[in-house]
DNA sequence: TGACATCGGTTCTAGATAGAACTATAGTGG
DNA sequence: CCACTATAGTTCTATCTAGAACCGATGTCA
């Protein structure tokens, strides 16, 4: 609580942010654990639900995890039987990723209930504050791209 | 991408929450990483700032680590030398962490740097806008906790 | 076609994470 | 004063995390 930095009236925003995103991920976690699945464990399974798999690096793109960490998740999943790899014809260093048929059963039961679980909470706000919500988060998240980009260029 | 889970119009809210959360911990851990700490290292300094120390559970409360995880973390601050751990006069049981004199020169230092390395990206977005985005993301997070506790109770 | 840069995944390292089991101290009720 | 319960930290286990080093396959360019 330095007096300068106290002041600073953006740091309550940053504080909400903080709480709220935790408040998410324990809210989210709490149901995903009844299905046996951590948090990126499920996130592998919603991205690769009705696709026919993908190599890991785009796997990596849409769930937002670096491929080292991601080896490590996709061996769980694969241990216990919801996906499997596969080599990529076209290109030998790619290696495919999807649903196994019971990590299709997995998917088709967790998801619309993980969905639901969601909107159990997201369904107390009104659609214009969430909308509302939804573009300050953008807002604030091409803030804080633009000033990294200023600082690393 | 179910389609009856698709067309849920609060997914793209909470991936905007997603991505403007991981956007904020990156710019946010880019300038601590200068600092050769990690991001809850520095949540323990910056708390324990302007303190004379307090109790692990204390801390535990205000930087939302969870004991185990605190344990680890304060033990690496101490070997670097930045805090240390005294036993509390009242309490058998209780240990005070408390800023070394080499971590409150850190604290002083990296406090308020960090804090302007934050208006840096925070200052890009008008205050109309971050008090409405602290708004909206107060009502989230009451929505979850308040959902979370039917589910619970 | 042979050198070289690039790219996809894996491995390794250090740290963070929650949660459960454990230890020791403190407080409480008989 | 003794048994019981609650509390403070530590330890242990399984997982996730980023980032760097590595390895084999590709593609490029001369």
């Amino acid at each position: 609580m330095t007096k300068t930095a106290a002041k600073a009236p953006f740091l309550s925003v940053l504080r909400e942010l903080v709480t709220c995103y935790q408040a998410f991920e324990r809210y989210s976690a709490a149901h995903i654990q009844t299905l046996d699945l951590t948090p990126p464990q499920f996130d592998v399974i919603a991205t690769l639900g009705n696709t026919k798999g993908m190599p890991f690096r785009q796997l990596g793109e849409r769930t937002l995890i670096t491929k080292g960490t991601l080896t490590g998740v996709v061996d769980r999943l694969e241990a216990k039987g919801l996906v499997c790899r596969d080599n990529c014809p076209r290109d030998g260093r790619s290696t495919i990723v999807s649903l196994t048929r019971r990590g299709e059963k997995i998917f088709d039961r967790a998801f619309p209930a993980h969905v639901g679980h969601l909107r159990e909470a997201f369904g107390r706000v009104c659609s214009e504050e969430l909308s509302s919500l939804e573009q300050g988060l953008g807002t604030l998240r091409k803030a804080l791209n633009a000033a990294s980009g200023k600082e690393t260029a």
